[in-house]
DNA sequence: CGGCATCCCGTTGGATACTG
DNA sequence: CAGTATCCAACGGGATGCCG
């Protein structure tokens, strides 16, 4: 809590640095939760729905990722005792936070994925043809 | 090189930017690769160097981290045939523009991993001493 | 020095079935 | 509807040992 004159400095992350952001990433970092967090960010969402914009994610993964980030305080579990019960979800404002950090990266991936991805092909039929 | 001018235009990511990014995440978002980016952000360094740096990485990871960043363009590898051999590994400017989009979710993480951390705290409390 | 190959075990995560 | 519980297959990743 002290340092908030960040200012992009332009150069390294720091070992430190790395192992903060290894430990975050490694909490939040995996695609389910980046799924979750990027859908969230419309807006609140049902559990179901939530389930269904996704699509392919197990019960078990949703409920396993939302519970992290309920308890990480990224986002907030409001259930209303109806029958049917029902249950909203919504990113709290250190959501949105990391949303906003995420934004950045998720450019780049943008940007740069079909780079990246004929540089695979590229590596790939070098293996197949070594040099005569 | 180009757009510095990122302006967080606000609003959400499509069900399709998470993917893109989710996917992205999945090849560069693990731990070690966040390490050796990190790492190299200060410049070319040697094989051995890179390890010691890290410190707690098998080689076995290092090498593989390493082979697949050569291999989507991340960094480049450079190999002096002395003896004892002796081999470079250095961000290319893809990899440069990548710790640059590291850098926001890097000072995200440095902000916030303490109150996530007593959030975590928090919660493992509220668990072992239920509602009466 | 800078790797690659092998073994091997822990964790991750999908499928499935049951509950409040 | 919104989970919980169990089982099990796949993958990740450390330890070890050998090679150029």
């Amino acid at each position: 809590m002290s340092e908030t004159n960040i200012s992009v400095p332009d150069s390294s992350l720091s070992a430190t640095d790395c192992k903060g952001l290894a430990d975050i990433l490694a909490t939040i970092g995996d695609k389910w939760t980046i799924m979750v967090v990027g859908t969230l960010s419309k807006g609140p969402l049902r559990y179901n729905e939530i389930e269904r914009r996704i699509g392919g994610i197990s019960q078990r993964m949703l409920t396993l990722t939302l519970k992290r980030l309920e308890i990480d305080g990224i986002v907030t579990r409001t259930l209303f005792p109806t029958v049917p019960p029902r249950v909203d979800y919504e990113l709290t404002s250190l959501g949105q936070t990391l949303r906003g950090a995420l934004v950045p990266l998720q450019m780049w991936a943008a940007q740069n994925k079909e780079t990246i991805a004929i540089n695979r092909i590229h590596a790939a039929a070098k293996e197949s043809s070594p040099a005569p």
